[in-house]
DNA sequence: TGTACATCAGTGAACGCGCGTTCACTGATGTAC
DNA sequence: TGTACATCAGTGAACGCGCGTTCACTGATGTAC
């Protein structure tokens, strides 16, 4: 294992980063002190990578890919109200991926695999909206990705558990469902 | 106005912060950079802000109060719905300030002043719920806080025009309108 | 089965860069008498 | 009205730091014959 060849970089490195990214956030990746953890060189990741870009880049495709799983598996085992709930829990599993899956400002938007990656993440949802038959197709979409979305955000910058008071432990999947449940009265 | 003193520089400062924030991002944010721009030493606002940090929770109690600000006046010159989206009208409007606001590892968390203003800044619309008089009030709170910075969110990232397809040149707010609404049956 | 060679994976020294911070300072302003 | 002095606001050189990238390289692996 500890030959050369390290055998498994690529894999080590994107979990690598999204660990630090869920700890510290994008800015805080140094792929240099990665590699140095790691134990090995700090331009290893280039060959695999490219650049900083396609390390941000690779890890957004895995995201929305991971993303896309687990609301195609909620959505064939649940009612539409249980993918919404996927995705909050997702970006509460993976809050390194999540994160970066946002950042168009740091990302290359216009490579193939992401945009075909972010389609797939959102074709759960979209098909789940088209199924409930509103009469407002779009504004239901807006409505459903607009609080599961927000709702993962603020938990995960801390605000939602620090502005609901003192009821911490408050369970984030429960109220996103708790919250959704509105939307279907 | 070009003496020695600048006058005005804590304010000229604050601005032009929000402002690079706004186009490139908090870790965009260069004080040196900025301090040229101005042409104002790169030292200067150590005088104001003490640190980077400082600078940061300056935005974001501005960023608080400001919106706040907005949030009771839409609250007493309209509907509920008028809060919602008022709070991402302020978002598009100020998105400098609305990145900082809710970057808790940037911030320091517990200045009093930062406290103080995130408080009155929920408090329109933790009121505007409570009047609804829902069976279930936090859930309520959670779906309306969730929508509007969901979509202030997705917006600002050019994921929920881009999600949308083609059908670009979409209203934002008018967007969030219509999917709030579905929160009032 | 063995050898030659191409390809792939990782190394490590060196680069320039921009950053925030520290420091001793100078210029401008305000206040006391 | 004038003078002395304290305070406030901004300067600019220097610091160390960590970063991503470039480059020529070496070790390991796979393939052709």
């Amino acid at each position: 294992m500890a030959g050369y060849h390290h055998g498994n970089l690529r894999e080590t490195l994107l979990a690598g980063a999204a660990g630090v990214i869920a700890r510290d956030g994008v800015g805080a990746l140094s792929l240099r002190a990665l590699a140095v953890d790691i134990g090995v060189s700090h331009t290893a990741f280039r060959r695999h990578f490219g650049s900083r870009e396609g390390v941000l880049n690779a890890l957004a495709v895995r995201g929305n890919r991971a993303l896309a799983e687990r609301l195609r598996a909620a959505a064939a085992a649940g009612s539409f109200v249980d993918v919404g709930v996927a995705y909050v829990r997702f970006a509460l599993d993976e809050p390194g991926l999540f994160a970066v899956m946002f950042r168009s400002d740091l990302l290359d938007n216009d490579a193939p695999e992401l945009i075909s990656a972010r389609t797939e993440a959102m074709a759960p949802l979209r098909a789940g909206v088209r199924a409930l038959g509103t009469a407002d197709p779009v504004a239901a979409e807006v409505a459903h990705w607009g609080v599961v979305h927000g709702v993962a955000t603020l938990a995960l910058t801390g605000t939602l558990t620090g502005a609901l008071g003192g009821d911490q432990q408050t369970d984030v999947t429960a109220l996103a469902r708790r919250a959704l449940s509105l939307l279907h009265p």
